[in-house]
DNA sequence: TATTGTTATACTCTATAACTATA
DNA sequence: TATAGTTATAGAGTATAACAATA
């Protein structure tokens, strides 16, 4: 048993109000609005992948690896929006794992080209699967169609 | 000048897409989609209160014990999600910043009651504008309506 | 000169655990 | 016994800076 918020970074906080409190400002606020639901997003994600060792920037290298195979550490750090050490960082749990392995890049011997092992390539199968359905609950009482309308109104916030 | 991501925790990751980048199943996740909105979301914050230290949970707290004068620290702490210790260390720093002070429980001689002071009224009653101001410039490209639904859909998904 | 990967180092935030004083 | 605040310590994640190899 892992104690809860040691292994994977920090842990979700709770996204309970607190009975009794004035949030005043802050339920007007489209920053805090979105905080919350992210918080729920990560409990979503967490239960989603327990036991993986899983987190999401490591979901999303896994992805990223997978859909763009031969890419380089930098680009997958520009992607993730992290230092070059910290994608190598990542990588390197990726290896380790021996979920993604480094090739000897055909052009510029400065850089790896990252593919995904087969191990990973069927991990990621699986996290997809599951990944979706708990992201699907997500929006447990939300239609189909206010879930659509969600993510469009969240694109059209983050272009 | 304070280089950028040292004096106030990890600095916003970029919300950029890199061109040429497949980005799977990514692109159907609401939770992807809620991260990528939140980064969007702390750049405005950050443009809002640069060069006051005030960080998201900060500015939550200046918030919340203002309009909750008196409330102790494990209450704080619960309603921002995180340990008594970090409840204190956040007091400390508001504290220290003439922001907000303790004073002496009434009725429980182990707990102090929060209070903002003068400096902190303040403060917070500019943040408050600010805040509100780039907040309401985050959907920029949002009506007035799709603001609404957005910050309804995004509670009923938190709740 | 500029860039890739790497290494070393530091900082922020948060957590747990143990301590104290009160309840 | 239980709780509030405190202190000490540890871990994850990220950053910057400097270095070697290569472009």
């Amino acid at each position: 048993m892992r104690p809860p918020g040691s292994a994977r970074g920090p842990r979700p906080t709770s996204v309970a109000r607190v009975p009794g409190i004035d949030y005043d400002v802050l339920d007007t606020l489209l920053g805090y609005a979105l905080r919350r639901a992210q918080i729920a997003a990560f409990d979503a994600f967490y239960r989603a992948t327990a036991g993986h060792g899983i987190t999401p920037p490591r979901f999303t290298a896994l992805v990223i690896v997978g859909a763009n195979p031969g890419l380089s550490q930098t680009v997958l750090g520009r992607v993730l929006g992290i230092a070059r050490s910290g994608a190598m960082l990542l990588t390197d749990w990726l290896v380790r794992r021996k979920l993604a392995e480094r090739r000897p890049h055909p052009e510029d011997r400065r850089s790896w080209g990252l593919f995904l092992t087969l191990r990973g390539e069927s991990l990621l199968a699986d996290l997809k699967r599951t990944v979706r359905a708990h992201d699907g609950q997500l929006g447990g009482t939300l239609t189909e169609t206010q879930r659509r309308t969600l993510l469009r109104l969240l694109r059209q916030l983050a272009e």
